[in-house]
DNA sequence: CTTTTTAGTTAAGAAGGCTTAACTTTATAC
DNA sequence: GTATAAAGTTAAGCCTTCTTAACTAAAAAG
């Protein structure tokens, strides 16, 4: 890497602005549905990945099984998650968002995705195209980085 | 808007591959450099938004002048940021990055974006050329969304 | 079949972040 | 010029998160 050029530029300006976008009415949600950050990224992860044992969810965010367990324990409680016995191992327990976890997470996402709707309507309908062409390039460049 | 058609939907896709992967580095920096996230979150804002007041950042990060004063203390006493007295309004504050500060969170941002430049290569020149284009429009939009 | 590993839980305690409340100092309003 | 508001600091205490350590139970290894 010789000097940042003008697509690496444009990239980081991009993220940087989305995310800190993405960002703001993510933890307001997160804030308003009495949750703590963690607590709602263990539940964003089992949107978007489904089923999984504990020890996924502290070597994902790199707590100790203690940790994890007290957690997950705090969210059974709290009617977010179900934890059931891995019949395929007795030790393990399966993890999985309720309906009610699913829905909160979901009003979350949309919480969090409301400032694209105003981006939208800040643009041309040419440039909505053309930028949408460019953001699946893009997308679908990043989903190979995540395989290599 | 009525539903998520196909601007939104490619927006959000890259939106939350990229702020992932952002993430990742990001909050590994942070630990390494024995930081924790607010800290470092407030010297990421200092680095962006430059010199600034105890109040903006209880504002911005929506906590009381006392936490923000808490933390501002701390990070002095890292001798990552100069906290000065307000020529013009002396009750007030300048907080502002050191030269050790700067330095820490430009090597961050390194950590941060290195994987846009694996994303460059992905990429022929033309893709390049093309969304960077349509990043910026994007940026432009956005930024605009801030100012309202 | 015994030993060791793996998955998870529980309890106790340390560390950090945040809040309220009381205070100092400076600016603004009337 | 006095009263009020604003910027920031400090101290005390609460709550959460996380860790270590001791434990149970089941699977894998030998």
């Amino acid at each position: 890497m010789t000097k940042p050029d003008q697509f690496t530029q444009a990239v980081r300006a991009w993220v940087d602005i989305s995310a800190q976008r993405s960002m703001r009415g993510w933890s307001h949600h997160a804030k308003a549905s009495g949750l703590s950050m963690p607590q709602f990224s263990i539940l964003m992860q089992m949107y978007y990945r489904g089923t999984c044992g504990l020890s996924e969810i502290s070597e994902r965010f790199e707590i100790t099984s203690a940790a994890a367990s007290q957690h997950v324990d705090n969210l059974v409680q709290a009617g977010l998650i179900e934890r059931t016995e891995d019949p395929h191992d007795r030790r393990a327990k399966n993890i999985r968002l309720s309906a009610k976890g699913k829905s909160m997470i979901e009003k979350g996402i949309g919480e969090r995705y409301r400032w694209i709707d105003q981006l939208a309507e800040g643009l041309s309908e040419k440039e909505r195209e053309r930028t949408a062409e460019a953001l699946v390039v893009l997308t679908e460049a990043a989903r190979k980085l995540d395989q290599s």
